[in-house]
DNA sequence: ATGAAAGCGCTAACAA
DNA sequence: TTGTTAGCGCTTTCAT
């Protein structure tokens, strides 16, 4: 037997009585490498030998230690993933789209949320980065993505997503912002709307200041005058919403209340949508962001839709593109937005 | 200058010239052990040998190498999550969830989907063994999970959340199925219905299983007979739940249709909702899961809730007090569900 | 306070 | 076909 000189390994970890491939080796009574080449199915292991060696492994309950492997071969056959909030159901398809890839290229995924915080992002990132992940997807929170530098230049590939990184050059993969917002308030112009109010997101977040600049340029372009109290920016918890929301529905001040509104994320939209739901006027809006179960509320709504999956899908492939040796400067994709009538969005305006 | 060397060093990594503590050390002119302390922030270095280890660190970019360390300390601070599929809104939650107390405990989660298939969450488990996670969260998708006891042996710590493993005793976090179903068809009994419908998961998952036990039990005890087209069990795909529904509400059999349904997790109640609302007759629905929305739907949908994030909160904990070495015998938690009158469960029978 | 040496479990290079 | 040796970058142990 050799397993019964526990006390005397007291070295090894409290319940971690691991075979190793030394050990197998030895209740094989073959040398080490043959259970290296076994292991990783590489040739030149006769027939018996290798039987030999499998037994032993499943006797022993051996597994590859893959930490040493890493430490041997460089590679870690995994990717990090940095997210805002897991649980968010635009990020969610999104991190899914990315595990799908991975794991065609025979890689684990490891991810984490920033909770929107620079450098809670930044932390985990580095975390990552000393486990040597082989690459990142990175949908970013801070405002200053030189700590990556460094870590860019000693191989480790990375593709922001969603939004683009900040003071440095890197891949990114975008949706149509700028394009999508406008374009969702000039519909809401072509259905006799002037009074516009946009709920965004907190303006440093690239994609709510991109949005809120076609927000503008939608209304400069048809000639209507924005007041200030039309646009509210903020982070995007209900209570804030709700309450920059009401706001701007009961006008008061010298202008007049907007008649059509344009929200700036899906999280934003719902909340707004249970405010319009609780109010005797009718008021149109269109979410940026489409969202499960739009199309069976009353009214249904009208939303520029991104494809989170296919940013997701993108940002990936364009990871493993890079882990294959793609070495042309950054690039930045561009994804566009589709914007979906259901309802909402064609209520006229009603005073 | 120290990193001139370059075609020398073909045995590194493609990008990878990273610094090793080696480098560091030579730079800072000091010995190897003196900077392994500064970067764990042991005692025992002056102030002024550790500034010139700091310089020497960010100099170069230094970054430890997670790999080696653990291959030397044993633990790999990092804890593996199997679930189904990272995008479906119930387990999202409840991966956020375990995300946050790992952060708590310094551990970082790598994740990956199962897809409702045996076979992928085992090659994904010992991939995350071989990877020596500290420990393991699962949302067990196969039927036997034996293959895991070598691992659990061997220290690696393993919660089941949702569902219980399957031929072997393990810790597991799990929602009340059989008495949340079972309340939800007496709420509809309560209303009034007799002929009642149960669409459903596959049935050899547990929580699918536990859930038609109790929509028998609440029928049998009520006194009311189950007609074999009442039950309705497959994947949760759209498609199949819309037919296996249409089918159900057609009657079309000896026995006349159903006027109430009861719904087996998220997934299904949705695609049950957009079958209901396009249908003339007013059916009653209670929905297992809470779900976003479910209260601005025409009409609110009904919902018997488990609480996700609890769930993944609890399996997590538990899991850490493993790791921490808590040594009693696997136990079961069971969380209650609640049931949430919206109104699409309290629409009495119609014809 | 600091450093030298050994070794974690594996793979690469080279013998036999 | 099989085995031996060195060493990946770090932590541990033990000297100094």
């Amino acid at each position: 037997m050799t397993d019964t000189a526990q006390p005397a390994r007291s070295h090894r970890r409290r319940y971690g009585l691991r075979p190793t491939m030394k050990d197998v080796a030895a209740r094989a009574g073959v040398g080490l490498k043959t259970v290296s080449r076994v292991v990783n199915g590489e040739p030149g292991v006769t027939p018996d030998t290798e039987r030999r060696v499998q037994e032993a492994i499943t006797a022993l309950g051996f597994r590859r230690n893959d930490s040493a492997r890493v430490l041997r071969k460089g590679r870690t056959a995994s990717v990090g993933l940095v997210l805002e909030d897991l649980a968010d159901p635009f990020y969610a398809p999104l991190s899914r789209a990315v595990e799908e890839v991975a794991r065609d290229h025979g890689a684990l995924l490891i991810n984490g949320s920033s909770a929107e915080d620079g450098d809670r992002e930044r932390e985990l990132v580095l975390a990552l980065c000393a486990r040597r992940v082989d690459g990142l997807v990175v949908i970013p929170a801070g405002d200053d993505h030189r700590y990556l530098e460094p870590e860019i230049a000693a191989g480790i590939a990375t593709v922001f997503v969603d939004r683009p990184a900040a003071r440095i050059e890197a891949d990114a993969v975008l949706s149509e912002s700028f394009a999508g917002a406008r374009d969702g308030v000039a519909h809401l112009i072509a259905h006799g709307h002037r009074r516009i109010g946009f709920v965004g997101d907190l303006p440093h977040i690239h994609t709510a200041a991109e949005r809120l600049r076609g927000y503008r340029a939608a209304m400069a372009g048809a000639g209507l005058p924005v007041d200030g109290s039309w646009i509210a920016l903020g982070p995007t918890d209900p209570a804030r919403v709700r309450a920059d929301t009401e706001r701007m529905l009961a006008g008061g001040g010298p202008a007049e209340p907007v008649t059509a509104l344009l929200t700036g994320n899906n999280r934003i939209t719902v909340t707004v949508v249970r405010v319009l739901a609780a109010l005797p006027r009718r008021v149109a809006l269109v979410g940026f962001d489409d969202f499960e179960l739009a199309d069976l509320l009353t009214p249904p709504v009208t939303v520029i839709a991104q494809e989170p999956a296919l940013l997701g899908r993108r940002a990936a492939e364009l990871l493993f593109r890079r882990l294959d040796g793609a070495a042309d400067p950054p690039r930045r994709v561009t994804l566009p937005t589709r914007l979906i009538p259901r309802g909402s969005g064609e209520i006229p305006p009603q005073p």
